[in-house]
DNA sequence: TTGAAAGCGGTACCAG
DNA sequence: CTGGTACCGCTTTCAA
């Protein structure tokens, strides 16, 4: 059912129907109350495919992420959407679960639905993609990745700040032997966040570290620490990536019969918030989501009374949160 | 940019390129590789909504859920995602956070982009919003809500059932005082869930009851807790609607100084992963989101390898799993 | 205030 | 094997 059924059942034309659906005040009202009796009477929904077609402008956003099961991820969206909504456009999600051709396909939709807008929230993205949305005229913001340029605006946290503050907060309760616990793409010799890590540590002279990484998961969070205390290395701490691995890390810990702060400290990044519902709260570092969910939205869709980021770059410092994972080192 | 560039700079037509976007394997090789060749360098993307208009079918599948943020949703998503790709279909999400205006705009959202099925996994859904799905004759299939009906299946679980079993655990191990902590939409008196709950405890002569709502969350779960406790009530164990809500009651136990399972027991539902890895693990009823995910697509794409399920209504039996929150009440 | 008609970017049928 | 072309359903001038 079309339009032109509408137009023809109310006695007018389709552009008449055209510009009641659009709110154009120009109708009459009587033409008008004639078209909406019509509508509701056919149950006609507009064919949004054929309004942006026609209209030659979109107003969904679409946004990307590696792990919308991740809540950090999943609060940049639900900020980015609340923001899109009240300004009248749709975000549509798409989630690649860290596998690098669903990246691809994921861009390539998005591209193809020629979104308003794509907010870019994935750890590994490799400059061909990029240069791909570019040449598409997309306008994009990008967290955590990728340099600032025409059409697209740059959202960071300084990783390397946290990191530092939570190894000197630990240094300082006495830890000399520290693990780090990265999911894969947080791990490896071009991360930022592990070379942010070794740098921090090789400041101390008496610190002893090791590394390790698996899937952004609970249970790769637990099998990298199980990995790290088979190795024979026994850390009075561990530093995780993010607060699910922490969580992770918590119960292989104490399946090893190891308790949590007396034996081992351990510290979570993110500060979602199941990290103030495990047991214990975990010591974490904030990144707020919320911004970076409105930072997006004004990034991608400039508007009068939002602040002008498109094209910039934005770094966001994040806060050590201090609570009950981490404690004295046993001497 | 469009099928006109490319066709222009290829020296073929408008359909010839089509042809080969659409692996048609009619087009000559050699004709195949200069439309290749135009479409890379020209960087071009298919119009996915002029596809979709003019194909007159659309192969994106639509999902809308109460809370994505609770895994046990999310998880349904992550099945039926897969399950669509491996099909050839894509799947868009909404969220629509229990609120029903957003229900209902997402509902018109998902008919206006003539979504090829729509699975709709919350929790309320009126009548008249079935309705206007059907007459725009869109396949759907609900999850725990509605009546089968023509291109309109429906998966539910046996809650009943779970509860019951639930009850039963518990009464043998001595509990005579047990609390329902849900959210707004499993509690009230048309509440399938709160009225398994009633019905089973009340074939317990001996035993007493109290129940609490909140949001579907953490927090919600421990603001319910606390309000239990504060009204007098000295409940031996705890049944929360689901894992969510039961992860904040743990902490308000904790909170009151209380420990579980010694002091109190606690008992989840759904499942999640998070289930294994609070603390102490939670003692919950199996639900297999994953089964959900792939009967919810076979229900809306009719395929000849997949069970045949379309406008049928499917029941699922749930599974106790014991762990470590529940114990013998304290005598 | 309203209607006619030219697109928007594809698909698919019909010829050649 | 390829081209011409009539739509798909809506928006948007341009005229009336």
């Amino acid at each position: 059912m079309s339009l032109e059924e509408v137009a023809r059942r109310a006695g007018v034309s389709t552009a008449t129907v055209s510009r009641v659906l659009n709110n154009l005040d120009v109708v009459k009202p009587s033409t008008r109350a004639r078209v909406l009796k019509a509508i509701a009477e056919l149950n006609y929904h507009p064919n949004l495919h054929a309004r942006t077609l026609a209209g030659g402008r979109s107003n969904t956003i679409g946004m990307i992420a590696s792990n919308l099961e991740n809540p950090f991820f999943f609060d940049v969206f639900r900020a980015l959407d609340s923001e899109a909504r009240a300004h009248g456009y749709e975000v549509v999600v798409a989630h690649t679960d860290y596998d690098p051709e669903r990246l691809v396909r994921s861009v390539r939709l998005m591209i193809g639905r020629r979104v308003a807008g794509l907010a870019v929230v994935v750890s590994e993205m490799d400059a061909s993609l990029i240069n791909e949305l570019r040449a598409a005229r997309t306008p994009c913001v990008f967290y955590d990745v990728g340099r600032p340029q025409e059409r697209m605006a740059n959202i960071r946290v300084n990783y390397r700040r946290g990191i530092e503050r939570l190894v000197e907060y630990l240094h300082d309760l006495g830890h000399r032997r520290l693990a780090f616990v990265g999911h894969h793409s947080t791990l490896g010799p071009t991360s930022e966040r592990e070379i942010a890590f070794l740098d921090t540590v090789k400041r101390f002279p008496e610190m002893e570290w090791r590394t390790q990484a698996d899937r952004d998961s609970f249970e790769g969070g637990r099998l990298a620490a199980l990995r790290i205390l088979s190795g024979g290395f026994q850390p009075t701490a561990i530093i995780c990536v993010n607060d699910i691995m922490a969580v992770g890390v918590l119960r292989a810990l104490r399946d090893r019969g190891l308790r949590i702060p007396e034996d081992v400290s351990v510290t979570g990044f993110d500060n979602i918030r199941l990290a103030e519902y495990c047991e214990p709260p975990l010591t974490t570092v904030h990144i707020p989501r919320d911004e970076i969910g409105r930072l997006a939205f004004a990034a991608l869709v400039p508007d009068r009374d939002l602040p002008n980021v498109a094209g910039q770059e934005i770094v966001l410092e994040p806060e050590v949160v201090l609570r009950a994972s981490t404690a004295r080192a046993r001497t």
